[in-house]
DNA sequence: AGCACGCCGACT
DNA sequence: GTCGGCGTGCTC
C-alpha cells in the first residue's frame, strides 16, 4: 500500500481510531475489519457489552496496547462520511465547545443506519397463477396487479389484501409472485434547472444574475439578499438554486418554520417540475432515511429543510439559502447550542459553496457584516413601486385610555370594521414571545405559577385548563383561589391568543374569527392545512403570534393591527428593539400584498420610541445604524462576544454555589479580557424541576473566548446533579 | 448513554 | 442474613 493511500484505507488488523456518538469525549482504536475500511467508513463496533455505530475518524490515537484492542465488526453500506463534514463538525464542536460525539449524533440522526442492507425485496406478478385459487389468493392477486410494475413488501401486499402473511408467502412457493430485489431508499425524481421560471422583472433579473454568477464561480461568498415581502425574494434566489442544479452540484434551502413550507414546496415544484427532498421533524421514518442516503449519494439535487439539514452528508454543496435569516428560531436552544445562520456560512467556506442569506429585516450581525464588505449585498426594490409599505400609524395607548381586560383600542375597532365591511382580511398579531399572561386573583393578588418551573400558568378557556408554556404541565382551573380561598376571583390578566379572540368574537359577532398560535396544532399538517384555508378566505379575522410574520401569504389581508409593541420594548433584552423591529415591519409588510392598500395600526404607549419611530417612518438604515452604535458604545455582539454559562441542578443552592466558586479562578477570563456578569437566574429560571443559574462572558470580538471559557471551566468538575452548558452566542436575554 | 461494581437500609 | 437503593467509573 502506498503512502498516501494509508492516511486513507486501514488495511484488515490495522489499527484506526473510531469515533461514535456515545458521550465518551474522544475516539476509540479498533482493529480494521476483514476487507480492511476506509477514512470516514461508517463501522459497527463494540463497545463494552454493547454494539454501537461509528465513523473511522483517523489514525489509531495508541494509547491502548494494539494487543487489546478489539476488531471492527463489520463496514456498514451507508456512504462514508467526507473529510469536508468530518472537518465542518470538528469546526462546529470547537466553536461550540460541544463534544464531538454530540456533534456526530447531530450528523447521524438517521434510521436504520446500523441495521441491514440497502436493498429489500420487492413481489411481483409472477408468469402462472397458482393451481389452486382461494378468495384470499385472488385478493392478494388483484392488490398485486393493482400496483403493476412498482412492487410491493410482503408485508404491504398481505395487508393491503387483509390476509396473512402466509397466503403471500404460499402464492411466492407456487411462483405467481416472483421476488426481486430493489434499492430500499429510492432516488428522487430529477429537478429540471432549465424549465422556464417566473417572469422576473429587469431588478429581479439582475439580482438573480449576480447570484447566479456567484454560484458559477465555484468559490465560498455570502450574500445578503434583502427585499420586503412582495419583492420576489423567493424567485430570485431559486435562480441562483437553478445555477447551482445546472452546474450538476448540490443545493440546500433552510427555513425557520418549516410549518409554512406547503407553499414553499409548490412553487419549488412549479419551478424545477417535481418537489424536493425535504428534512425537518416532520417527515416520516423512511422518509428521513430516503432524505439521508440520497443526499449522501448526490442523488438528491436539492433539500429544503430546517436548520438540521445543514449537518447533512452532502456530496457536493454548492449552495446554501437561508431564508428570513434572521429567525430566532436559527438558534437551537438545547442540547447542541449552535445558530444555524451562522454555522451555514461556516460549512459554506468549507465547502466552497456560496450563501444568500435572505431577509426583509436582516438581524443587526448580517446587516453589520454587510456594511463590512464581508457579505455581499443586494437590495430588491418592491414589486409595486416605491409607495408599497403599508399606511402605518401608531396608536397612542395612553390617549385610548382602554379598560382593563381589554386590547382592542376604538381606534383600531373601527379599522377592522371598516375592512371587513370591503370583504377583506384584519390580522390582529400579537407579540407574546418572553409573555405570559397572568393568572391573578382579584381579591388577594396571587399569582398561579407552573409547580416545577418559573413559568406563569396560561389559562386556556376551552380546556378549562392552566397550561404552563414551559413544560407543557397543566392543572384544572382552580375554583377558588388557592392562597385566600376567594371564589370565582381568580382572572386572566395581560392578552392571552385565548382572551384576544374572546374580544374580537365579542366585537365583531358577525365575523368568521381563525387563531393562528403554535400550541393550538398538534402537527405542522394541521398548521399547514389551516394556514391554507385562511388564505382562501376562510377567516376575516386572524389572530396570531409571530407564526403569522414567517413568509406565508395571504392576499385578501389588507390591515394588520399590531396588538401590544410595547410589550418586546422594555427589559434588558439586547436584541428586544430589533426584534420588535422585525416582527412589526415584516407582519405590516404582509398587508397589502394584492392590490388593494394595505393599513398597519400599532398600539403602544411609547409612540416617540426611537424603534418604533423608525418602524412608522420607514427609516431602516437608520434603525440599524442607531442600534449598531449603541451595540458598538457596549462592545456588545456583533461588536464583542458573548458566552452564557448556565449551570443547573435540582436544588438552586449548588447551583448557585457552583457560579460564585467561578468566580474564584477567573485568570483565564482576564487574560483575554472579558468581563464576568452574574451569577443570576438564567433566562428561565426553572425546567422541569432543575434550577438554572447563569453567568455571562463578555470579551472583545476578537479575544480567543472558546480556549479561554476552556482553561477556566476545565479545574471544576461537576459532581452529582449538576450540569453545566456552554451557550456560545446566546439568543435570548429574559 | 448504558451497564457494571460497590457499599449502606428494610425485608423474607 | 439477603435484595436493592443509585453514586462512581469504564467502555478501545
Amino acid at each position: 500500500m502506498s503512502q498516501p493511500d494509508c492516511l486513507e484505507f486501514f488495511d484488515e488488523g490495522s489499527p484506526c481510531g473510531v469515533l461514535t456518538a456515545e458521550p465518551l469525549g474522544r475516539v476509540l482504536d479498533y482493529l480494521a475489519p476483514e476487507g480492511g475500511v476506509w477514512l470516514g467508513g461508517f463501522v459497527e463496533v463494540p463497545l463494552g457489552p454493547r454494539r454501537v455505530v461509528g465513523v473511522v475518524w483517523g489514525a489509531a490515537e495508541g494509547r491502548v496496547a494494539r494487543t487489546k484492542l478489539r476488531g471492527v465488526i463489520r463496514v456498514l453500506e451507508a456512504a462514508p462520511l467526507r473529510a469536508e463534514l468530518r472537518e465542518f463538525l470538528a469546526r462546529v464542536a470547537d466553536y461550540t465547545l460541544t463534544p464531538l460525539p454530540a456533534m456526530l449524533r447531530l450528523a447521524t440522526r438517521v434510521p436504520d443506519l446500523g441495521q441491514g442492507p440497502a436493498m429489500r425485496k420487492l413481489l411481483y406478478p409472477g408468469a402462472q397463477m397458482p393451481e389452486r385459487m382461494t378468495q384470499a389468493r385472488e385478493k392478494v392477486m388483484a392488490v398485486c396487479a393493482a400496483y403493476g410494475g412498482a412492487g410491493l413488501t410482503a408485508g404491504e401486499l398481505a395487508q393491503g389484501a387483509g390476509v396473512s402473511a402466509g397466503v403471500v408467502r404460499g402464492l411466492v412457493q407456487a411462483g405467481a409472485l416472483i421476488e426481486r430485489a430493489a434499492p430500499r431508499d429510492q432516488p428522487y425524481p430529477p429537478l429540471d434547472p432549465l424549465r422556464a421560471g417566473h417572469g422576473l422583472t429587469p431588478d429581479q433579473a439582475q439580482a438573480a444574475a449576480v447570484l447566479s454568477a456567484g454560484v458559477q464561480a465555484g468559490r465560498y461568498g455570502t450574500t445578503l439578499l434583502k427585499g420586503v415581502t412582495g419583492s420576489g425574494k423567493t424567485e430570485v434566489y431559486l435562480e441562483a438554486v437553478a445555477a447551482c442544479l445546472a452546474q450538476g452540484r448540490q443545493a440546500l434551502v433552510l427555513l425557520p418554520e418549516i410549518a409554512l413550507s406547503a407553499e414553499f414546496l409548490t412553487r419549488v415544484e412549479a419551478r424545477f417540475g417535481a418537489r424536493p427532498a425535504e428534512w425537518h421533524s416532520g417527515v416520516t421514518l423512511s422518509e428521513r432515511r430516503r432524505c439521508w442516503h440520497m443526499v449522501a449519494q448526490g442523488e438528491a439535487q436539492l433539500v429544503v429543510g430546517a436548520r438540521s439539514a445543514l449537518f447533512l452528508p452532502f456530496r457536493d454543496l454548492g449552495l446554501i439559502v437561508v431564508d428570513e435569516e434572521h429567525d430566532s428560531s436559527y438558534k437551537q436552544e438545547e442540547g447542541v447550542l449552535y445558530n444555524a445562520r451562522d454555522m451555514a456560512v461556516l460549512r459554506a467556506a468549507m465547502a466552497g459553496a456560496q450563501v444568500v442569506l435572505a431577509s426583509a429585516t436582516p438581524s443587526l450581525e448580517t446587516w453589520a457584516n454587510a456594511e463590512a464588505g464581508k457579505y455581499a449585498r443586494l437590495d430588491l426594490a418592491a414589486r409595486f413601486g416605491p409607495n408599497t409599505l403599508p399606511d402605518m400609524r401608531a396608536i397612542d395607548l395612553r390617549v385610548e385610555d382602554l379598560p382593563t381586560g381589554r386590547w382592542v383600542s376604538p381606534t383600531l375597532q373601527a379599522a377592522v370594521t371598516a375592512r371587513l365591511a370591503e370583504g377583506e382580511q384584519a390580522l390582529l398579531f400579537l407579540n407574546r414571545r418572553g409573555y405570559a399572561p397572568l393568572t391573578v386573583c382579584r381579591a388577594c393578588g396571587h399569582q398561579i405559577e407552573c409547580g416545577t418551573c418559573d413559568a406563569r400558568m396560561v389559562e386556556h378557556r376551552f380546556l378549562k385548563r392552566l397550561v404552563c408554556h414551559q413544560c407543557g404541565a397543566s392543572c384544572a382551573m382552580p375554583e377558588v383561589c388557592p392562597s385566600c380561598g376567594a371564589a370565582d376571583r381568580l382572572a386572566p390578566v395581560g392578552p392571552g391568543v385565548a382572551r384576544l379572540e374572546e374580544e374580537a368574537r365579542a366585537l365583531w359577532p358577525q365575523a368568521r374569527v381563525a387563531v393562528l398560535s403554535s400550541d393550538l396544532f398538534g402537527s405542522a399538517r394541521a398548521l399547514k392545512e389551516e394556514i391554507g384555508a385562511i388564505a382562501s378566505g376562510h377567516a376575516d379575522i386572524i389572530i396570531g403570534t409571530q407564526i403569522v410574520a414567517k413568509g406565508h401569504n395571504f392576499p385578501a389581508l389588507t390591515l394588520v393591527g399590531v396588538i401590544d409593541a410595547d410589550l418586546g420594548l422594555s427589559g434588558s433584552d439586547l436584541r428586544a428593539a430589533e426584534r420588535v423591529f422585525q416582527l412589526v415591519r415584516q407582519v405590516s409588510g404582509r398587508a397589502g400584498r394584492a392590490e388593494k392598500p394595505g393599513h398597519a395600526l400599532i398600539q403602544t404607549s411609547q409612540p416617540d420610541h426611537p424603534v418604533i419611530r423608525a418602524i412608522l417612518s420607514g427609516a431602516e438604515e437608520e434603525f440599524w445604524q442607531s442600534e449598531a452604535a449603541q451595540r458598538q458604545a457596549l462592545g456588545m455582539p456583533p461588536y464583542g462576544r458573548l458566552a452564557g454559562i448556565v449551570i443547573s441542578a435540582p436544588e438552586l443552592e449548588p447551583a448557585f454555589a457552583l457560579g460564585q466558586a467561578l468566580a474564584q479562578a477567573d485568570a483565564p477570563l482576564r487574560a483575554i479580557g472579558a468581563q464576568v456578569f452574574g451569577p443570576a437566574p438564567a433566562p428561565i429560571a426553572r425546567i422541569r424541576g432543575r434550577h438554572r443559574v447563569r453567568r455571562l462572558v463578555k470579551a472583545p470580538k476578537g479575544a480567543p473566548l472558546q480556549s479561554a471559557l476552556t482553561a477556566w471551566l476545565r479545574p471544576h468538575k461537576l459532581r452529582g446533579d449538576l450540569r453545566l452548558a456552554v451557550d456560545i452566542d446566546p439568543q435570548s436575554f429574559f
